[in-house]
DNA sequence: TTCAACCTAACGACCGGTCGGTAGTTCCCA
DNA sequence: TGGGAACTACCGACCGGTCGTTAGGTTGAA
């Protein structure tokens, strides 16, 4: 094994680990049986079981806001923003399926610095959702909702693909996600039986 | 503390250790320092750790399901219908915040049986969800969509509530449900730009 | 000769779970 | 009415095993 590889195996190797077991449920001894390595080798890489893991949420979480930002940034009309946000954010998730999971389920394994910059970077991810909406309903294209209550419920959909895609199954990526992008642009366009107080 | 109220002490000490830290990293000590008893005796009230987790689990899929049923049982019209299953749902999953929180991330802790069995319950209920949308579009009410998908959004809308609301926020359970029930209505009524092939 | 990249061996801490034991209560039957 | 068996609800001590982590040694390429 190529001697820059070793920290991507090891880290390849956790990301399915963690997403298969969960981070507690996952020990260094297993991950280093994967890499083909002893665990005490792992610590030359990463400082602790904890780092590696804070590694995988760091580097998805960038790569996550780089990707969405870079889907957008050259259109306009905010209803086709909202619509490319939607199908990047669903690629995303469900091409990189693993490392979202661990994401969205193994926020506890980290300390609590740490932890705090992974919050800080989702709020920032969830704020691109949210001006989103707010753009699209001062143009009266999207009707004002609760704006947090409604990103949430968009960012949740996706994410949740993350948790049941199956790469083997019926429907593919593209398809997951116009099903989604339709669903979110009706609920967002739609009048509301309860209008906000 | 009264004999009988023994088991259910555990049970929600487990409940709350389980939700906020996880169930591999919540010890069986732990569980008994907060039901303030040794952690030999946690084993007269159950058989492992792992049948803890379960009948945790069990009794919340049990009491979703019946609660939801009951919910629609006496309506017909199917548009109240879905959204007395929505607003339920949300009921459900915000009251009952810890235990949902636990049965959505839990699930590995569990053994091969068990976990089918869970899994069955949890289809069940989703199916609740599909006979709705199914109804509603043969009615042409709602407009035909993937129907395991579009429930899949439906439920985990609601479901990721359970990990983010806080009973002291903005926004009361009532005022979440309706947010909640207008976004998917609207999301099942609109017509799509992707139709089914 | 240096140094990155690994190794073996061992550390203390803690894990889930079992053991024998023991107060207190209930119940049966002589 | 009384005595003992059985049962409930708990305890303290302990088990083998695994955990994450560290110290220190080895290897091979540059």
């Amino acid at each position: 094994m190529a001697p820059q590889n070793m920290k991507q195996t090891i880290k390849s190797v956790a990301i399915d680990l963690f997403s298969r077991k969960g981070y507690f449920a996952t020990s260094i001894s297993e991950i280093a049986r994967g890499s083909g390595i002893q665990k005490a080798s792992i610590y030359y890489h990463y400082e602790s079981k904890e780092d590696l893991l804070f590694h995988i949420l760091k580097t998805t979480m960038d790569d996550l806001i780089a990707y969405v930002r870079r889907s957008i940034q050259d259109v306009t009309d905010v209803e086709t923003r909202m619509r490319r946000a939607v199908r990047s954010h669903v690629h995303f998730h469900l091409e990189r399926q693993k490392e979202n999971f661990i994401s969205n389920s193994e926020l506890r394994g980290i300390t609590p610095e740490h932890y705090q910059m992974i919050v800080d970077k989702r709020d920032e991810y969830e704020r691109i959702f949210q001006d989103l909406i707010r753009e699209g309903a001062e143009a009266g294209v999207f009707l004002t909702k609760d704006i947090k209550i409604v990103s949430y419920a968009i960012l949740t959909i996706c994410t949740a693909g993350a948790a049941w895609y199956n790469d083997q199954g019926r429907l593919s990526i593209d398809r997951i996600a116009m099903i989604y992008e339709d669903f979110i642009i009706d609920g967002l366009k739609g009048k509301h039986r309860f209008p906000p107080e």
